[in-house]
DNA sequence: TAATGCCTCCCTATTTTGGGGGAGGGTGAA
DNA sequence: TTCACCCTCCCCCAAAATAGGGAGGCATTA
């Protein structure tokens, strides 16, 4: 790779604290020459964990406001697999666009350049780079960087990967071969009856996979089992 | 990037066909040396696709017992986030013993690489590089391959996105704030009567919610949507 | 061998959902 | 303004799911 971040890349393995990784995203950005670089990430159960150099008063300002639920990147990311290009999503709704002059107040770039990134049950994370630039100058910015921007994306997670195993380590349910296909056809819509009649038993026996699976998935009913099994990926839709 | 595979990767957005993806896989065969490429997915439906150089005897074998239950190369990929070397993987069991001995007399090399990709909507692809060699001459191979591999991986995974959207281009159903907390705290397991509270609102008030985010969501029951709702991202966790 | 986990079936009772109806007031866009 | 969509509330009743409790057979494995 003739690529500024080789040795860049070589380092990452050597991140060991919070810390390190919070230094790791500000040199990427001073590299770089960004305003700036933010990793963060929502893992299975809800628990959020970031690194990166926008400003404290705009992370709080995201959190106070659940923005989580309404900004156009994270939209755009979790019905995408290639990388978010900012310019390129919806801003035309009122929000959006309060949202992004309000971003933009608070110091944020009006160009962004997000990588989606998914891990293993159901986690998911982000990767972005963000700049006060032309568009001209950003497209050639992604040109010449994003295939290596997805690396450095996926290394960063990894290394969040290491630390979330290092803090807990939850123990993924398993479930029986029985169980799984009781809990898919739940969640294709199929009721129990009809359920038990696709897998050929009574609906008494079904019922005991479905409260089985439940206590293994720590669940409180039937949809929340569902719910868990698809966001931790024991099952596929 | 000084990679070989440079050329070849520019190539990766012309490709229009299912016929010229399998020629790509034969063409990064031949490029690399390597016995085999392959790359196949599961999308949200539980459909496959795949294209790759493996005999078709070995898949046709493979499909006829099901091996996709037990492959430790699928285990692995589904539990972890980076790319797995086969030789790292758990083969102690006696049916992971007759599975390898199996594909190697089918013509597969005795050393892998797996790359899990994850998508959207739950989709779950592997990219495998294969060939038959000594530890040292595949870990030097991995050197200096592995995150050039990535990036192929994810760009055929990007091709495989656009054959499905072709196919069945479905549009994403667009939930009310009230529609989406409603279903929000289904999953995460509370019933209508606490969700409703939760919201302030009466439990009947609720139930209408729920019934117009089922019907936006094309689900049969509340289970079904919000299985739907999660796996098509219009709510997370 | 004993233990564990899986698969299968059954009971009763209570609680929760689902499928139909309604109604009124609000906001935003064409 | 009219139209569409959202938010809120109410009725009834049938159907489905839940929470407990059982039991026996068949693998694998410690």
């Amino acid at each position: 790779m003739k690529s500024t971040l080789e040795n860049f890349l070589e380092a990452i393995p050597q991140v060991n604290t919070l810390e390190h990784f919070q230094a790791a995203t500000e040199e990427l950005r001073d590299k770089l020459g960004l305003e700036h670089v933010v990793y963060h990430w929502v893992n299975s159960v809800g628990e959020r964990f970031g690194a990166g150099t926008y400003s404290s008063e705009w992370v709080d300002r995201y959190l106070e406001k659940d923005y989580l639920r309404m900004d156009p990147v994270i939209f755009g990311c979790f019905q995408r697999f290639t990388p978010v290009n900012w310019k390129q999503l919806d801003w035309s709704t009122k929000a959006a666009k309060a949202f992004l002059v309000e971003a933009i107040d608070f110091g944020v770039g009006n160009q962004g350049y997000t990588i989606p990134i998914r891990g293993p049950h159901g986690q998911f994370a982000l990767f972005t780079v963000n700049n006060t630039a032309s568009d001209a100058d950003w497209e050639a910015f992604i040109d010449a960087y994003g295939r290596d921007l997805i690396i450095v994306g996926h290394e960063f997670n990894k290394k969040a990967l290491e630390f979330e195993a290092g803090d807990t380590a939850l123990p993924t349910p398993s479930l029986s071969p029985r169980e799984l296909m009781a809990i898919s056809y739940l969640a294709k819509g199929l009721s129990r009856a009809q359920a038990a009649q696709e897998m050929g038993i009574s609906e008494h026996t079904l019922r005991v996979y479905i409260e089985a699976a439940r206590h293994k998935l720590g669940a409180l009913n039937t949809t929340h089992a569902v719910a868990r099994a698809l966001s931790t990926g024991v099952i596929i839709v």
